[in-house]
DNA sequence: AAGCGATTTGTAAGCTGTTACATTTTGAAA
DNA sequence: TTTCAAAATGTAACAGCTTACAAATCGCTT
């Protein structure tokens, strides 16, 4: 007479009982309740209520094999820019009956596998990782599973996941001629640490895209690496205008940094824009809320979450595959941005 | 022969043979491993990884009925204090094998509800809620199940419920009484809504306690109740200064509220703080980026988050149970409070 | 070599659903 | 009334793990 200790919760056989139908009857009642019986439907349906039944998560996945979950991993919810993407991507999953279940990796890929594994585990039925650095044996992990991912905040043409995204790359290039156009030659970066961050990586790349273009060498362009806070932007900035040859404009991998710039640029007494640019990426709503406001690029997370959930969705109901994704971006011309101040050093003396 | 598509993966029984032990030496391998000897040990490590094996989490709750699983329920990812309070949540939970389950409610009681069913069905082994406001219903639901309970966010005395946070009501009354001393007697107030909102409410209340003390009228306190946004700040500060008794003093339920309030009052050419004070509540990164920077109440999100895992973490190993927890807010004088300016239509010119 | 407690491992029941297949019921046509 | 396909329901075999209890093994001591 094994005694449990009182923690036991009515299951679908107490269900079927005081439903007086089998339990297979119960099974259909709560998924697919159009193929039972109306008077069967009601008996079952106030048996559920008056036990307060709740079906076992852990066994329906075990039997059905699926469980309308949808995992996502991002870098860390303290970033807004993943926080409002991921709010849009669940809004919509629950709109088509999927749970999400949300984990972060800060920023780690060793991380980043571990919970990628705990999703598969735990049984979602899809993944939404960002952007695509990992390494091979996760995808083949992923693939072996028959997981089906979806790749987002990028956006590549020659990939074989399925992604939305935009082209960071491209982005970051016409921000980068804007720049030019304005005369600026001596430039800055200021860029997330790019190893294990494609995004990273992509847009400083687009950087020396629009240098080559107009003819400029890579001397002039100087980039420091750091972390996703205001507090390095500062430092960063510090640093680059330490130098002897001080840049004109500061570029910034994401608004945060480029915040944390500006607010140090104030303190160092440069005058923002005259004496020094400084531009943003994401356009976060900070980025308005400085004085000046930060010229950026504009990038759609509301959307590009809402999207990525309807793809998810079609996507394990068999519906015909779409194509990858891609968003535009634009550049938002705000305070921070201006012609480049005329200095004694003239352009290209070489 | 059910010939099911060849979506087979490793289970313990092929971990078991390959290894050439039992699987009940296979589980015990994957939970308390210092119960195998070494040798033993040895083999079934080889097996699992040369089958990469992943137990199945479905089977091993609904066997175990337990989860390593704390779910989490938050009004929205969108705010940074949640983000920040949750993520730290999350790290310490991970330090002790845990893992978390986030799902937000869009401030909406009946979603909540919804996803308190959703986490239980999960077999979450305990749950943390933001703030008491809910139904009885739903109290009932969770003791029934047996789930543990935290309120993080809040504190009150005089509740059942194990909580961790700050007497919301006594800090605004700190800051009101701060305000007060600067001779402000036209208060008006910023705030979410009340309903469905504890800690809105409390801080309102908490203006009222202060007003109280020191002899002024509820007639002296107007307050506006708007959505959580900088746009939403902006539209009740246009309203509450285009009354003709204009307060001397914004107080706001929250630094975004402050912030698009700040935003207006500039606008609008009040000088802020010498024609127009105004206050937030959190000390959220944003209330040092302003001009000028914005005085508030400082809660500690980062550590709330952490010492509430380590709560819940005792409570589920059994440990003896810690009290509430109560945490210290102090206030940030900053730059956009000052001395009320003295005006022509004096006080309680009854 | 035998004995014995402690340590390690194995056996098998049990956890709660889903679903293929079998069986019964239903209702319209003959 | 009988007949029969369609509709509704029931039966029972899983799904993959944990764990109480039984059995085997180990390391010493006598």
């Amino acid at each position: 007479m094994p005694e449990h200790s009182g923690t036991n919760f009515p299951t679908m056989v107490d269900v079927a009982r005081l439903a007086g139908v089998s339990t297979a009857t119960v099974s259909r009642y709560l998924s697919s309740p159009e193929a039972v019986k109306t008077k069967t439907r009601e008996k079952v349906a106030l048996a559920i209520d008056s036990l307060g039944y709740t079906p076992n998560f852990g066994a329906r996945a075990m039997a059905a094999k699926r469980t309308q979950t949808i995992g996502a991993i991002i870098p860390t919810m303290e970033n807004a820019i993943f926080a409002r993407g991921i709010q849009a991507f669940q809004e919509e999953l629950i709109r088509h009956g999927y749970t999400l279940l949300v984990a972060s990796s800060s920023y780690r890929q060793d991380i980043e596998e571990e919970q990628i594994r705990m999703l598969v585990a735990r049984g979602a039925d899809a993944l939404l990782l960002i952007g695509y650095d990992r390494s091979q044996k996760t995808y083949q992990f992923l693939k072996e599973r028959g997981v089906p991912i979806l790749v987002a905040w990028v956006y590549q043409q020659d990939t074989p996941q399925l992604s939305i995204g935009f082209d960071n790359r491209e982005a970051m290039a016409g921000l980068t001629r804007e720049v030019l156009r304005l005369g600026h030659t001596r430039i800055g970066c200021i860029s997330a640490f790019t190893d294990n961050n494609d995004r990273a990586r992509e847009r400083v790349v687009g950087i020396s895209d629009a240098l080559k273009e107009f003819g400029l060498l890579p001397e002039n362009l100087t980039v420091v690496q750091t972390t996703y806070s205001v507090e390095s932007g500062e430092r960063a900035l510090e640093q680059l205008m330490s130098k002897s040859e001080k840049p004109t404009v500061i570029m910034c991998g994401n608004d945060v940094l480029a915040v944390g710039a500006l607010r140090k640029a104030k303190a160092m007494s440069f005058s923002v824009p005259r004496e020094l640019s400084i531009t943003g990426f994401d356009d976060i709503e900070l980025a308005t809320l400085t004085e000046p406001q930060i010229t950026t690029v504009h990038v759609p997370h509301r959307k590009m979450g809402r999207l990525a959930a309807r793809m998810i969705v079609d996507r394990l109901q068999g519906k015909p595959r779409r194509p990858s994704l891609k968003l535009k971006t634009d550049i938002r011309m705000r305070g921070t941005l201006a012609q480049a101040q005329k200095t004694p050093s003239a352009i290209g003396s070489g």
